[in-house]
DNA sequence: TTCGTCCTTGACACCGGTATCATTAGGAAA
DNA sequence: TTTCCTAATGATACCGGTGTCAAGGACGAA
């Protein structure tokens, strides 16, 4: 039933030294002895433990993801990436979900990071973006990857996987554009992320190469939330619509749901009387009335390649590719909401 | 930096062994020792290792959660109430989606829990469901704690948490009859999910009940999705709805809210021409338009108490409440998508 | 052939806890 | 106080691997 690391050195007849070398793929190992120990533990389906690994070794076989985001669909996104590459390394994936205002976070984490041995971590917005937790980070010198809301901008890129929100944005806002619409508002995210800002600067930019001033009044900063988009949509268009919107720029998927929600309460068409976009690309901008043009973002692909840039990093610098450091630009998805055509 | 339990037996002055023992609440140790380390545990800040306990124990200190469900929510609030007890407990979770098409499913999860040594698996459905793979753990002596729909009709009650369908679309039916509705069509889930036939049978249980005949054309089987929801609505309700339907029963939200949109499509208002019911109250239960009619089940209720009968269960029947099994129902909520009162 | 070097391999301690069993201490009964 | 029994504690092996270092072997050069 159990098989150890004995067994099949026994059955080999190499020492368990030999057989531990072969297994992690250390290099002095005559190609002859490295296929009699393969065999025996195909033969004997041996599967090294796990626990003993990371009591005996250095390093452990284990990562963490950490999150503080309240969509699910991204986190399963991530998840689900990280995973894969996880079982096809060996590793283990240990979750934690910690809140960002929490100010036991750090010490939870690094219990966390403590107990279980961690090799390194696959941190996602806006967690990524806490200064004082990449410090502490850096600090107890773990390894870690970042996935943020940017343009290469970072000091540090060898550990950073970036998601260009700007270039996105800007997209989104010149689309509308293209469409005729003037008045654009945009409905912001949590202040204080930087995906956030981003956005906005993005919107900011393409109105500004068209000469489009962008007045504070189209802006209504709230949270990514389905409820925020409800409250955003309500403000700016409230009192008969007196700012002459044409276009709401959704800072996400849930907010743009919600505006399209207060839109339908207050009977205004969409998109004939009123555009409407989102941000991401979620599951259900496909299933809204009319469906979501937003900004597809692939966050299997994303959360994929910041598990392979931890692996390359923990297994020291031999393969640390150089271009590894990538930036993700999310891509314009039209649909319904913005263009009836697409509908 | 590194506290290890032979730190804390020196500081405290007594052996490790002791130490062990006040950790694990282990009985036979005076209470002036357990003090004495435990102040020593809180100075030193000493945290066991988890891989060390992992390997030298006959228990490890990981539990999984294992699931085959591509809705997110519903994964998210298991690995949450899960996880939420395994950080009080000190155990850590290893989470391990896996597709239930697939054959290799069985070996992978072995391979999983021999390489992680897991102490116990929570199952959640369908997985849950699949008796082969029970059977299998049942033979490798593994822990369980599924979560299944039913009524508590299961022969093997220590290790089932049920949630009761059956009474959940019953009273959902009802609701749907008092108000009037007598041409309830249903689009089913899944085939093959207990939930499936569960809910079925409550809906066809309350027809009964009410002298209404259950009739074949008025069910449509489909699968737990939202482009189901919209075919299934299609087809029901096709050549200008010959069929009289009033009202539409969803296998899930998601269902719901594909007949929502297709119920746009088609220019039927709701609830004004038709009635449309969820189940599940997902978060996008409150935002679509109108907002949903379904019956909430507490997901995050039910994956704890599913963690806490885990652990009761490897930790011997020392403390196995008797009545820790549990029967969850799902309770009606009724909002605007089927009662335009509440909208 | 002999020597030296580098490549392979093996022996053994050790990672940080727990299990087992022997030992000691404490308290009740005699 | 002594005796005896039980509860509390300690010593030590062990879990299943990896790190370290020393020994053995192959191979080219002299």
């Amino acid at each position: 039933m159990k098989v150890t690391i004995n067994d099949v050195a026994k059955l080999a007849g190499v020492s368990m030294k030999t057989v531990s070398r072969v297994i992690n793929n250390e290099p002095s190992v005559r190609k002859k002895t490295h296929d009699l120990v393969m065999a025996a533990v195909k033969e004997l389906n041996y599967q090294p433990n796990l626990a003993a690994r990371n009591l005996a070794g250095t390093s452990s076989y284990a990562i963490g993801l950490v999150y503080d985001n309240p969509n699910a669909y991204y986190v399963i996104d991530m998840q689900n990436g990280v995973l894969s590459r996880c079982r096809q390394e060996g590793y283990e994936l240990v979750i934690h979900p910690c809140s960002y205002a929490d100010d036991n976070m750090k010490n939870e984490l690094k219990t966390m990071i403590r107990r279980s041995r961690i090799a390194g971590l696959v941190l996602t917005p806006p967690l990524s973006e806490q200064q004082d937790l990449i410090d502490e980070l850096d600090e107890m010198n773990m390894h870690y990857v970042r996935i943020l809301s940017g343009r290469g901008d970072n000091n540090d890129n060898s550990s950073c996987i970036y998601v260009n929100d700007f270039a996105a944005a800007y997209e989104i806002t010149t689309h509308l554009l293209q469409l005729g619409h003037k008045n654009i508002a945009f409905i912001c995210g949590d202040q204080g992320h930087k995906s956030t800002a981003e956005r906005l600067a993005g919107y900011q930019q393409a109105l500004a190469d068209h000469h489009i001033e962008a007045r504070e009044g189209l802006l209504y900063r709230g949270e990514y939330s389905f409820e925020s988009g409800v409250e955003g949509a309500k403000e700016l268009l409230k009192d008969g619509n007196t700012l002459g919107i044409t276009a709401v720029m959704g800072g996400n998927d849930e907010i743009a749901a919600g505006a399209l929600f207060a839109a339908r309460l207050m009977n205004i068409a969409i998109p004939g009387e009123l555009a409407i976009t989102g941000f991401e690309d979620s599951p259900f901008s496909k299933q809204t009335w009319p469906k979501l043009t937003t900004a597809h973002q692939d966050n299997d692909e994303i959360s994929q390649h910041a598990a392979r840039l931890l692996f390359s990093k923990t297994r020291g610098a031999r393969n640390q590719d150089k271009d590894i450091c990538r930036i993700f630009t999310p891509s314009l998805v039209i649909r319904g909401s913005s263009d009836a055509e697409t509908a």
